[in-house]
DNA sequence: CTAATGACCATTA
DNA sequence: ATAATGGCCATTA
């Protein structure tokens, strides 16, 4: 129904997320404009309704998958189908998925 | 208005 | 490597 205009930045920055990228909740928020807010940014992409909004592309800092609305194990899987190689421990190389990287050597 | 919640983060031990 | 701690913020009850 409603979402407020926190959300829908949140929802915007992740639409431009790439397949085969990853980005942290620190970073969207960062790109928010608001780097403390990583929290809100998980609750926002945790309400988030629409389809075309790749939330699952959204981890942890620490390299862990983090939380997932459908499940973590669906997270995980939709990331290894999109090429993003995950660890037997759930944990994702930043230094090579991450979004940041991404801007930097772009 | 206050209090609690959560897909978090960084620091410290 | 794990665990505890304090902080942060939008949203909800």
């Amino acid at each position: 129904m409603s979402n407020t205009t926190f959300q829908q930045e949140v929802y915007t920055i992740t639409k431009k997320i790439l397949r085969g990228k990853v980005a942290t909740y620190g970073e969207i928020a960062r790109a928010l404009g608001q780097p403390k807010a990583a929290r809100a940014v998980g609750n926002a992409l945790n309400n988030n309704r629409y389809g075309d909004v790749p939330c699952h592309r959204i981890i942890r800092s620490n390299g862990h998958v983090g939380g997932y609305a459908h499940g973590t194990k669906k997270k995980i899987l939709i990331l290894k189908r999109e090429g993003v190689k995950i660890s037997k421990h759930g944990i994702v190389n930043l230094s090579r998925y991450g979004y940041k990287k991404y801007i930097k050597n772009s």
